[in-house]
DNA sequence: ATGGTTTTTACTGCGTC
DNA sequence: GACGCGGTAAAAACCAT
């Protein structure tokens, strides 16, 4: 039976509920202020602005139909820190003036030469060719992973700060970015298992860990302990089981004792909470099966079993009333 | 480096299909 | 006999100090 106080857990750390997308890369708080006049999204907790130039990404006017888009279209598409240039380069055309005149002859040479030196002022080979490959290489990962588009901004955002503190003199692109998307997928309430986001990157697992351990020693990130819970989704989706033995997983996390739970690797105490659940809606799926989605092996499923609590937690009323109980007017 | 804890590896036995 | 499951012992990995 699931102790009285149950109903709240971790009572020492603050509930992430606040915005449900972002974590404070500095602080790990998730409660934010918005500065409409600057612009700028401020962690309540420790001030460090998360984004600034909170603009409206969207163009301000309205097509209706294909043509009027082409018509109305002035400026590019939008601001985005996936691109080494935040998406803000400029160039220099061809051929053409403003006025839509062809340039020739004298003004025609002098736009060349204007078109080499922008390019080797805006272009800086050594750093900025990093960062595009980082860039390609955190896309490439989060997509691999499933994980939204969010996940590799943050990741980026990171790779940016870790690259401005000279944390990649003697590391490698890599490593750092796989790191950079196993902290964003973690401060996003997404994680995914060290050893998977290994498995997608170009480093190996002792690779990545060392790199992430540096990366948030030097960033002094705090992530936010992996709840086992957060891993639910994914190994639902890999096992493609249905909604409620997940739901009924994580009711049975819940009703554990969670001294039983920590310094256990969340990854196993959700495959055992996904494994009891199944069985006990009749949606079985091997230990073995289970074990592969999380990246353990089935002893140690079968030792969470063991810490794991026998009979879900309470139903949460609240959440969905059930319509049977509703009165019911005749 | 060290020591405590957790996880993995390897192996065994039992029941079921 | 193959498979799933439960267990154990020892090795390996991990982590704080």
């Amino acid at each position: 039976m699931p102790d009285a106080e149950s109903g709240d857990r971790d009572p020492d750390q603050e509930p992430p509920v606040e915005s449900d997308e972002l974590a404070c890369p500095e602080c790990g708080g998730t409660r934010f202020q918005e500065d409409e006049r600057h612009g700028e999204t401020v962690c309540a907790n420790c001030g460090l602005v998360l984004s600034e130039g909170a603009i409206d990404q969207g163009p301000d006017w309205r097509a209706f139909d294909p043509q009027q888009r082409q018509e109305r279209a002035r400026a590019g598409p939008g601001r985005t820190i996936m691109r080494h240039d935040h998406g803000l380069g400029s160039q220099i055309g061809y051929g053409r003036d403003a006025h839509g005149k062809n340039v020739r002859g004298k003004t025609k040479a002098q736009l060349g030469r204007m078109r080499r030196y922008h390019r080797q002022a805006t272009y800086r080979p050594g750093a900025d060719r990093n960062v595009v490959r980082a860039l390609s290489e955190i896309e490439r990962i989060t997509h691999a992973l499933n994980l939204p588009d969010t996940v590799a901004e943050t990741a980026a955002t990171m790779y940016r700060r870790a690259q401005a503190e000279g944390f990649l003199h003697g590391r490698s692109i890599e490593a750092t970015a796989a790191a950079c998307v196993y902290a964003a997928a973690r401060f996003q309430q997404l994680p995914r298992p060290l050893d998977t986001v290994a498995d997608q990157a170009q480093a190996s697992k002792d690779d990545l860990a060392r790199t992430y351990r540096r990366l948030s020693e030097k960033l002094q990130l705090a992530v936010p302990i992996t709840y086992p819970a957060d891993l639910l989704p994914s190994f639902t989706s890999k096992l493609d089981l249905p909604a409620t033995v997940q739901e009924r997983a994580r009711r049975l996390i819940e009703a554990s004792e969670e001294e039983r739970l920590v310094g256990k690797n969340p990854a196993s105490v959700a495959a055992a909470a996904l494994y009891r659940a199944g069985q006990q809606l009749g949606h079985g799926v091997t230990q073995k099966e289970i074990a592969g989605a999380a990246g353990v092996t089935e002893v140690t499923v079968r030792a969470r079993l063991k810490d794991l609590a026998e009979e879900p937690a309470d139903e949460d009323a609240s959440k969905d009333p059930t319509p049977d109980d509703a009165p019911v007017a005749v």
